[in-house]
DNA sequence: GATGAATGAGTGTTCATTCAT
DNA sequence: TATGAATGAACACTCATTCAT
């Protein structure tokens, strides 16, 4: 492969990289193209050179992160089924990212339905694997019978709105840290019998 | 009253009218000023006769229709202390006005500081009444030992979860409607023993 | 007369009375009607009952102003012909009403051509009679023979200058007063043989 | 260079040049951004790529145009100590630019504090030329032992107050032209013993 | 005569996107 | 490929004046 497109693979990675520092520390619906721009270093054309427009940059740099995010979860979900254990991680996981999550839960709203849906397809798939655990749990009769779609909506839910709102609820550091335990504590007496 | 007087009450409820189906219909940040006078019928520059800017507007629109809420809300919670009986009104007032609400959800996170405080405040005080039905019920042993608080932020959160992504879960119709059951029965179940 | 005549008359000078405030606080170009209709405590429409528009009331207003300045000055004028002393005078009388003044001085570029014209041919009274003293000392021998319209510019530009930057030469208080003195001085050493 | 940056400072000066023609024209506190751009054959956006905002234009445009002043002035300045021949040339100067100090003087009193501090300041160097000069013909027993700043708040107030009513000195073409001789001779007048 | 609600053209400024260089 | 100057529609907000009450 030549220099031109490893070249141009780099300035894509650095937009990328510079539009999640903004999209971390302030969301990226209110942000200027220019300042994201500013921020990769490079000049405002170059932008749309890379992404036909702003919501492709958003769709990707969300895509990307997403992906990380997922295979992470992949790796830790695989070792255990405990959901005790899972929960546990996946909410270590997002508090690591947890800027990246707070803006996610307060844009998603905002976000063109095609972006929308893909955001929540991949929310899906995590679902499904807390679902398929779930199920084995009350398969052996460790669970009771519970309606499990709904039961994962009260916990995605529920981190969605500590996220969204993280600034209410502490002034500075991480949410999910401050409620871990609750959100575990309480997610697991729902599962119970 | 005054003809006067009562032509200006009634252009103002007109804007806070119009204000109302745009919010109900689009949201409100991201509407123009013009195009709420607009759907008025009023000139433009009148809305700031009756509001000195964009946020106030916002600001009495909500408090009007989140008093009229709470008034409502009282007075069912003043003839039971069954918190199914009550959470089921408190979900069938929702969807009356789930428009409404669904923006409420999404654009919450965006209104200026002291808004989003006023808000939350009123959250609050539904907060408080539902921590002593259940407190209640916790002192004559009809529900565990739970944190209370804790298990109200599943409660709003996950309800603010599906206002909020609303026509990701319904193409049409009631999101709250549709899960209403649901919600009732996976928030008694967190309260059992 | 009957009452009405009075009222209205009495309302009219509120509304000057309230202008002139403004005017000596900060100027009224920059002032909303609005607000002199405020200070006024009268109804906004009111005030283009009394005035066509807001050149009008400013107009009014300051011919109102500089006729009490001009009988002011006529008095003192008439008791004596001293250059020295009537000069001394004018600055004094100028000076209890600096506020005005200045405001006069920075605005009067921006008003109506007639208007202008109006305020300049007041002052053109005054520099009359300024006139006439000179001539007098000049005949006899007193002055200089000196192109006297000439002079006279330098003492009213002066003047004009002082008060129309007046932030910039004093802090607080008047300016006129702190070079009272010195304008008079050099006036006079312009006279002089 | 660059063609582009020859460009954009080529716009940049479009800008400033057809800003000055309106400053000259008519002023331009009271001339809307988008009849500059306008003039400028740009589109309105283009102004506030080139100055963040209308105050920065006024600025630059005054300190572009009084730079070139300055630095005239300073030439000339420096082959006499006449303080006749200077004045005359001073005189000279500005009337080929009175339209634009014209509108200066108008405006002064209205421009940001910042702003009127610089011209001040600029004017306050030109001061102290004058200043010098004069001292020196004090000191060779030339002129009279007279307060110089006082005498130079009379020159430059009288000059200012001709700018800034120039259309009610002369129907059309220069009042610094009109008076030019006689404001020297007062002034010299002042300067004598 | 007095009121004050309504008007609507006008203001300075922002920003995603285009395109000549 | 990268640049960055240019665009122009959009925005929230102001204010002298009108006119039905």
């Amino acid at each position: 492969m030549n220099k031109r497109k490893t070249q141009k693979q780099s300035t894509r990675e650095n937009i990328i990289a510079a539009a999640k520092t903004i999209y971390v520390d302030k969301g990226i619906l209110n942000t200027a193209t220019s300042q994201i721009a500013d921020t990769a270093n490079i000049a405002h054309g170059t932008l749309f050179l890379h992404f036909p427009n702003k919501d492709s940059l958003i769709i990707e740099l969300i895509d990307v992160e997403l992906s990380k995010f997922s295979d992470n979860l992949k790796q830790l979900i695989l070792e255990t089924s405990d959901v005790r254990t899972i929960l546990n991680r996946y909410l270590t996981l997002i508090q690591e990212e947890e800027g990246f999550f707070s803006t996610l839960a307060c844009e998603l709203p905002y976000y063109k339905r095609e972006l929308r849906r893909q955001i929540l397809f991949r929310q899906s798939l995590i679902r499904e694997h807390f679902h398929q655990v779930i199920q084995q749990g009350i398969e052996q009769n460790i669970y009771a019978k519970i309606n499990i779609p709904c039961a994962l909506t009260f916990l995605f839910g529920t981190i969605n709105y500590y996220l969204s709102l993280n600034k209410s609820f502490v002034q500075e550091g991480s949410v999910l840290n401050k409620f871990h335990e609750q959100i575990i504590d309480i997610f697991i007496k729902i599962l119970q019998k």
